[in-house]
DNA sequence: GATGAATGAGCTTTCATTCAT
DNA sequence: AATGAATGAAAGCTCATTCAT
């Protein structure tokens, strides 16, 4: 138990000089020295400097594999809408739990290695598969518009990145909130930043706009004007 | 006229083994074998492996630059959708001109030192600004629905990039033609990669009914199908 | 005596280790691992790694020391190359009885550190002296031709050395048997190798054609053929 | 050239160094420190420090090797002593202008690396066969009594072994003269050592009594003393 | 007595940069 | 201008030994 505190002390320290400065910026020096061990102790729970990297990659991704759930398409648009908002909310939270790793994550980790850029790969072929999938199943209810599924895949995930990306570095604050007319106050002061759940809509609605077919629109906007 | 000439040898042998192997996995031995010149020379050249890696970011994001033209949006609906179309298929254009590089700024790039992450930076913010401008203009002319600016840009830029990084990965090739009803046969055969056309009209279709005023939506759907 | 026996079996444990992988190849890791005690456990019995070899070379030099007989040189010229023949075949029991410390005392020994060597060089010396001593008696009594001694002294023991480690290391086992007219049939069967004895008399018989002086050669020879 | 030069700078120094303190307790920071060159400069050279020694190792046995010429039997005995006089007397030369590379080659070698044990193995079992080949010669002349041509190359190559080695360290000097009767003085002053050659003869006597004949002995004496 | 986690000096090797020719 | 030998700081990693429990 003691043994797995270590273990956990020097992921830490890890997590945060190899995002302050880069995996190639980062020596073992570096890590010890924020851990407040020595060079000998640091090789007794990892191999190298490559494995505590790759652990910490394993171990976000799986977080972030965690809270991708799996659409359940029976429960009308509206519950498909709530569940695409959680997903991404979700993920977002992962991310501003991790800022640290986020950073590395989302930038840095590819080109760094072979085997890390085919995790970060596998990962993400995960997230499109699952976005394929739901494509095609919407194609088939007729709720999506004809579309070139694999590319409107990458599309989506694109979008999603970048901006879970700009929100985490704080580029997409709540100044902008007065650009748009008729939105309800943004409840400012979680530390991811504020207002994540107005731009998780934004993005939402940007992505419904752009896939469902026009009639299911009509309707919802019908409806939301009210009778 | 000599030295310059030398410059660019040195400067296309680096960037072709940096685009191979990676900025931190590539030796000043690799540029000079490359390049067949003597190390000594190298350093007569250029200060440093950094400098030649920020030359040939310099240039290749000048080149995007060039690339990104303003929208005139004067021009009618139509035209506006012209050109984009011709924007993105321009900036694929210099990625497909420059496959080595493009790997590198689309991915390893970012995190490698704080230098080059800042240019990256600043050379996306300027395309962010663009695309803020065209949309609150858009706002203005009302041909773009209510959206938060910010958001939606990162949005945007976010799904433009990853099409484009997973087209020239050839990760979206022409096999998912089938998928898109109506296509017309795909004319394959660049070395860039299959159907890059119709990958393009894709997301800025996407795009289109992703921003667009459903008003306009409806009138344009109703001039495809004909009177 | 709990105390001198997990002496013992560190000791055991740690000579097994260096004569499979050799003195700087075998790691206290190694010794502890294979005597089934903790790190700290070791240095509670032994203060270094090399005190471990230490003691493991002394022990196995004081065994040697002990094979080795004074000749006693009043009984007449078949009795002392009986005395011979039982000094070397003891040795050479000694070494076949810890074949895992003789291959590091043969080879390995030498040049690992000065004390090691020190130690080994008077050992040598000793059996030198010994060799000395009885040259100079049988010069005296006239059996032993005129010779240099202390040259003569190192021939001795380098002519048995060489022949006792090739046994040991098989290289010299009963193939060689039928070169030899005139031999009783070997009785092999020792793990030690085949034919120890032969190999004995053969080195006996060479030492003393090359020692003796010729006119006891001669009675010798006469005798064995019969009058 | 001036490569090469260098190349032997650093061989020369490693050669000092490896023999002060061994091939274990020598680092690379010793061999630059006694070259007098920077750390990256021995790596321009020299992959490893295996490599070095590897390279010591090898020009070394070479050296020997070219030493040792065939014997030619079909001259006589007289002629055969004086081929194997030479033979031994070259190779005693050999270790006498290099005797930082003996100490280590008659030592340490063994046990320090396979690569290096192998190396070591097969050039004595060169001089092994070498003797054998001799040996069974000599019997089919009748100049070599019956005997086992294994075991007695094995004492043979040991007997000189020994006797190089202890001359090299200098623990067979002119002192031991007077203990042989009729000796001719010794012309001391060698830096190698005094009185090579009547070392070698001794050992040269020592096995052609143990190996020859009795009845050549005997004719050979019995000329010796004269008419 | 026994443990095994912790230590840190030391190792070999790499590579961007300099400089004498 | 061009060369390539030389440099040395710094990297990742090992392992005999210590020490708190």
């Amino acid at each position: 138990m003691l043994r797995e505190h270590r273990r956990r002390e020097i992921l830490r320290a890890a997590r945060q000089v190899f995002s302050a400065n880069g995996y190639h910026a980062t020596g073992v020096a570096d890590i010890i020295a924020q851990a407040g061990v020595a060079r000998g102790t640091f090789y007794l729970y990892f191999t190298s400097k490559r494995e505590v990297f790759e652990t910490l990659l394993d171990e976000f991704l799986d977080l972030l594999r965690e809270r991708v759930h799996r659409i359940d398409e029976t429960v009308g648009l509206e519950g498909i809408q709530v569940q695409l908002r959680d997903n991404v909310t979700r993920v977002l939270g992962a991310f501003a739990e991790n800022p640290e790793l986020s950073r590395i994550i989302l930038n840095e980790a590819v080109g760094l290695d072979k085997g890390f850029d085919d995790k970060l790969s596998e990962f993400y072929q995960g997230l499109l598969d699952l976005i394929e999938q739901s494509l095609a199943l919407g194609r088939q209810m007729g709720i999506v518009r004809p579309l070139d599924i694999r590319v409107i895949a990458a599309a989506i995930l694109g979008s999603v990145k970048e901006v879970v990306q700009r929100v985490l570095h704080g580029r997409l604050d709540a100044h902008g909130a007065g650009d748009r007319a008729g939105d309800r106050p943004s409840r400012e002061g979680a530390r991811t930043g504020p207002d994540v759940s107005r731009v998780v809509d934004e993005v939402l609605e940007y992505n419904i706009r752009a896939l469902f077919v026009p009639e299911l629109l009509d309707q919802r906007s019908r409806r939301d004007r009210g009778p």
